[in-house]
DNA sequence: TGAACATATGAACAGTTATTCATATGTTCA
DNA sequence: TGAACATATGAATAACTGTTCATATGTTCA
């Protein structure tokens, strides 16, 4: 007898690998990963516009993989959690083989 | 000092994950957790054609995600490896929380 | 308040992608 | 060899997505 999870769950799954399946994304969480980073500082370090890493860190945030901490003027944005860390690494050890 | 996987292993990391990134393959990849199975039998548990199947399943073998074995007509697909199990149960495991 | 700065957002465009349809390839068996 | 079956493939299309550009929102400080 076949088992699946169901449509929601897979929903669920498949957006949320989509959001790593993305260059500039993947990137940016890498960069993420190295501590807390303010818009536009990124976009420098991706060498990106201001306009382009702020609407993927609003996917980002949209599924809970990035919070944003307001200070003053600028917005520090952080990895949500342990597991995206662990994702990247997971993904990162299967190309490495 | 900023450090960051180079651009070859990030494109590889973000092409590996997009192909999470789907509805119908990763459907697909959680049906082949149950064992292999043919072309078919794939089209039809999931309610789609076989042609359909068969270029998803063409996209995950061209990044060794899944093998095909000949067995006279037919050709069963399963997982190639444990690494992928290993994702889907980590991207599972965070929408469940 | 107004100027300067940091970020967010909406619309539009270009590039990508999943499915469908038609058909080709490969295999078995009579 | 030819018919029947299973799978693979190419082209076309519709839907989706990431970036850009222009501009809005939010914050600080003089």
């Amino acid at each position: 007898m076949i088992r699946l999870p169901d449509d929601d769950t897979l929903n669920k799954l498949s957006e949320f690998y989509k959001v790593f399946g993305d260059y500039t994304r993947v990137k940016l969480l890498c960069l993420l990963r190295q501590g807390e980073m303010c818009v536009q500082d990124i976009a420098d370090s991706l060498g990106m516009t201001q306009s382009a890493i702020s609407h993927q860190l609003r996917v980002l945030k949209s599924i809970s993989l990035v919070n944003g901490r307001r200070e003053g003027k600028t917005v520090f944005y952080s990895l949500a959690d342990d597991h995206i860390s662990g994702i990247l690494d997971m993904g990162l050890e299967h190309i490495n083989e």
